[in-house]
Formats: structure tokens, sequence, C-alpha cells
DNA sequence: GGGCTCGTTGCATTTTCGGCAACACCGATG
DNA sequence: CATCGGTGTTGCCGAAAATGCAACGAGCCC
């Protein structure tokens, strides 16, 4: 909105790290940036840049004012949002970042189910790691986290959590689908693995889990890409492991739950930043999601 | 600054009721007014006033917006107080609500010895009863309440309490003086009361306590002025009940404690709006009001 | 030192804002 | 039923603010 077009401009500038990139990005002249800050400035009665030769980098007094222009944009937005929902029609858009793992099922029905009942809300789906995600949602760049053993933080306020068992994941010739029950990790580990790398939480998971136990693995294929791995899962007899809510329902693959004696269950966490306040949107969907979570986890309990 | 000016616009629209009223406040002219409240409507895409023929109503989108506009000039305010802060001068402004009983000695004494510490922290005291107390707190019109028999409300965070019995207050002259401890209730009705009227919480505490004893109140005089009563008891033989904290430190006045098994202690609050974030002006004065009232309860159980 | 990028400034241009006066509307009042 | 006093709104014009363009000076790198 036209009010915080000034300070959308700092914002930009902060971001950028320059004032000519925020020009050109903005597509307005670098100097009517410059009279932007300086006016600013003023107002404030101290600087908020550092001007180096390379551009121009925030201060503290400028840390503190583009977390309060990050405050506003966002309160706006909800505010925006809260509007259009008076009249009935619900409009507005959910930023969500969540791990590769939800990308398969979970994300894509719920975001379906969603559109249907509001068609008006439109969505941006991140896939970041962990850590990434969390990171996301402080920046304001999301609304929503859904992640995997996320890193404790003061910063997340928790919208729903669970704790789900690893699945091995083969396909329906190999010999470990014969059975259908828990496996115990000693017989995957028998057999070639085709493993999540360090970059997934699933992965650090199971290495903390063996290292404990000092057993050593090996790993035939390892893949930042959980797609890869179950479409090689797919061609060749190799055991891959994966979260319940990211294996497909496709009747060419076949998952057994690990054996709780020997690897914990992984947490699931639906997360807000603390202290924010969702807009209409995202906060329905957050509860559409986590009631849909849960759903999920007891019709998975009484398979 | 500036970026609010049209939001500001809108705030004063809303609390005037009317944009002829609200451009003569601003020094603007009233057609100014029309477009920009047309601009922010057309922004919104939905009306944010209700026209009736004696001026402008905010509806239910208003209603939000003008809270979002509160929540961002408080939330800039903050902002600058803590910008003003990091060069070690601290600036700011602090708006503090408070019942009559402190404007004697507490506030005065606080402000000053902050203002010692602080010069260019400047202060807005406002007298009031509770209720208008918390109010103004929840309109942004103060940042902090220090009140006496706070009504229990959600929208309140307490930051300091603590309970004080009233003293009944008279000349030195007068026949109850002559000791210093406690003194029952049944004495004090035995002679004149000055005592304040029901505008004030004192009174109202000191209505239901008898009530429950079925006792029947006779008053000599009775008003809205503490300061008045105090000044009454100066010049007759009455006896006026107030708050310890209210009590001026002067040698023709006593005051004795009345007894525990006659009437509950009175509660007295400092608190603010609950879910915002106060200026370090304000959150610093309130620490060392809390402290200050602390010591002060302290002492006087000590005396 | 030349070449590069950076932020900044002076000036002309465009856009926005504000004031003034007239208009249209509604409710109370005579 | 007309009038009057209040309201918000609109057209027009001048003032103020924002923007673009081109040129300048400062720092860094090769």
């Amino acid at each position: 909105m036209k009010h915080l077009r000034t300070l959308s401009y700092v914002a930009e500038i902060a971001r950028s790290g320059s004032i000519r990139r925020a020009a050109e990005r903005l597509n307005i002249a670098p100097s009517a940036l410059t009279r932007q800050v300086q006016d600013i400035e003023y107002e404030l009665g101290t600087p908020v840049f550092e001007r180096l030769a390379q551009g121009m980098r925030l201060n503290a007094a400028g840390e503190l004012l583009v977390r309060h222009i990050r405050d506003q944009v966002a309160d706006l937005e909800r505010v925006r949002s809260q509007i259009a929902d008076l009249s009935g029609v619900r409009r507005g858009h959910v930023a969500l970042a969540c791990s590769q793992a939800f990308v398969t099922r979970v994300v894509p029905e719920e975001v379906e189910a969603y559109r249907a009942r509001f068609p008006q809300v439109g969505f941006t789906v991140q896939v970041r790691d962990h850590i990434q995600a969390v990171a996301a949602v402080v920046a304001f760049e999301a609304d929503l986290a859904l992640i995997i053993q996320p890193p404790p933080s003061a910063e997340l306020h928790l919208l729903y959590s669970c704790r789900q068992q690893l699945r091995a994941l083969m396909r329906a010739e190999h010999p470990l689908a014969k059975s259908d029950g828990p496996v115990r990790l000693r017989d995957c580990l028998a057999h070639p693995m085709a493993l999540p790398d360090r970059s997934l939480a699933i992965r650090l998971h199971l290495d903390q889990a063996l290292a404990r136990r000092g057993v050593e693995l090996k790993c035939a294929v390892e893949s930042g890409s959980l797609e890869f791995l179950r479409n090689l899962a797919l061609r060749e007899d190799v055991v891959s492991l994966q979260i319940p809510n990211g294996i497909p329902d496709d009747p060419r693959l076949r998952s057994r739950p690990i054996d709780d004696r020997d690897l914990e269950p992984m947490t699931v966490v639906l997360a807000q930043l603390q202290g924010r306040m969702l807009s209409v949107a995202a906060a329905k969907f957050a509860d559409q999601l986590a009631a849909s979570l849960h759903r999920r986890m007891q019709s998975s309990v009484t398979d």
C-alpha cells in the first residue's frame, strides 16, 4: 500500500545491499532512493545505513527499523486478509516453507483441499531444509513451516507436532517386501541402501542412531532428492528410508516401519513465528493442516 | 512520521466522527480528507466508513483498520525510542493513567526521579478512575496504568501488584490520633466522616464491606477529590479514609491503619496493555515504578 | 593511475496533495 | 412543506513532493 512505499524502499535497499541494485529492482532512479533514505534518516535523527564503497549496510538502528518495517507489512497483510474475510469471500495468501518429505503427498493434497473451498487464496510453497525453513519464517518469508526435527528455537511457536517412525522403502519384488510388519534396521543394512544425504534430517537422525550403536553404515547410493531415491528403488533392489507422509501411493512400492527398538521416531512440526499474528487465510490453513496431520497419524496407527 | 500521515487522518476522522471536525483539528481542508479516505477505501477494495447525515462512523473493516493504525503508531514510537536508546541518550515519552490516590506523592516523586536520570524523557500523566484508566490503556492513550482495585480484564498485563490496607486520616488534634496502632472501623464511624464519593474505588470498597456487615454509613461530607478531603480534615475534626501511598508527609495530619478484621486490603496494580511492546522509556519507567512501590510496601510494613 | 562501482547533488519534469468554492444530500425545525 | 444547518463530495488550480536524468566526487581493485 501507498504509505509503505518509502519504507519498502528501505527494506529493499537492505536486501540488495546497494542503492543502485535496489533501484533496478524497484524500477526507479537511484537518486530517488537516496533522497528517501535521507528523509527517513532525518526524521529519525540518526543514520540508518553505513555507507561503504561497495554499497549500503544497515547499522544497529537500521536493523531495528527494518524489523519494524517487516512487522508492519506483515500486519497490514493480516488486516487486509481479515477485512476480505468480513465480506464472506476469503482471499489472501499463504506462504509455506516445508521439508522435501511433504511435497509428495501432504502439501499438495492440503493445498488442493483448501483451494477447493477458497479458490481466491494463493499459495507460495518453498522447499527448505529444517534450518532454512526456520530462517524463512523468522525473516517473514514464510507464514508457516512444516518440518522434520526442527532445531529447538524460542522464535518458533508450535501449532502441531507429532512423532513418526521412519519406514524402509523398497519395490514390491524386494526380498524384504515379503512381510509388512516392522523390520529391524540390521535386516535393512544387509541389503544395498539408497539413503538421503546429510542435508536431510532423516539421514542425520539415522547417523546419530547408528553412531550410538557403533554400527557402521555402508550406503550404496545417497542423494539430496527423496524423489530420486524412490525412483531408484523402483528400478533396482535397494532399500531406502522415508517418512510415512512422504511415501506415494504406488502399488509397485512397499514400505515397512523400522522397529522401534532400533530407531527413535522423528518429530514432525507445524510452526509459525512466535508472537506473529497470521492472516485469516494462513491461520485457517494451519488449522486444516494440523487437523489433517492428526488424522493421518491416527489412520497410520490403525493400518 | 510522514508515511503515517494518511493513516492518522483516518484515525482522527474516526475519533471526531466527522470529516469537517477532523479537518479543523488537523488544520486542512475537508476535501483533502475526503480524498484520502477514498484512496484508502479504493486500496482496500471496501468502504471503511459508513456515511451518515451526522458524519462518518467506522464499519467493521474500519474498526480493524483503525486498530491496525494505532498499533502502527505505537510500534513506531517504540522503535524510535529503542533507536534513541542506542545512542546512549534516552529520549522518548511515557503516558501514564493513574488513580487520584497517587498524584500526591508516588507519581510526582517517581517522575522526578526518572527525569533526573533522563531529562530528555517527557511524561503525560492523566488522572482517571479505574474504569477510564483501563480504557485509556486499551485505546493506546496511555502506556501504563497505576490504579486501585482494577476491574479484572484479559486485556491488561500486570507488571506489579500489591495489597494495601486503607488508613483512617485525621488531624493531629483529633481524639483518634492519640494512638497510632490499627483502629477499628466502628471507632471511626463514631466520628463525623469525610469520605471519597462513589466515583472512587476506596468508597466502593468501603460500601461493599459495610453492606456485608449490615452496617449503615453516615457520612458527613463526601467528595470526588481526595485533596479536598485532606484539606477539610486539617480544618475540622473529621475522619477520612485514604490509601497509604496517597497521604502526604504533613505533621498536622495523622493516620492509622484500619484493622484487618474490618476491611480487606485494597489491590494496587501497575499494568500495561496485553501484547503491547512498550517503548524503552516506558518500560524502564515501569521497572523503576514497580521497584519503588515494592520498597514503599516494605518500609510501610516495618513502620 | 585507469577503470570500475558506489552514493550524491542540481535541475527539469511529473505526480501528488491541498485549498477554495460550489454542489448534492439528509435530518431537524419552523 | 419549505428552510436551514449540518454533512460529504467534486472540479479546478496552485503548491509541494517525488522522480528521472546527467554529472560529480569518493573509494576499491587491478
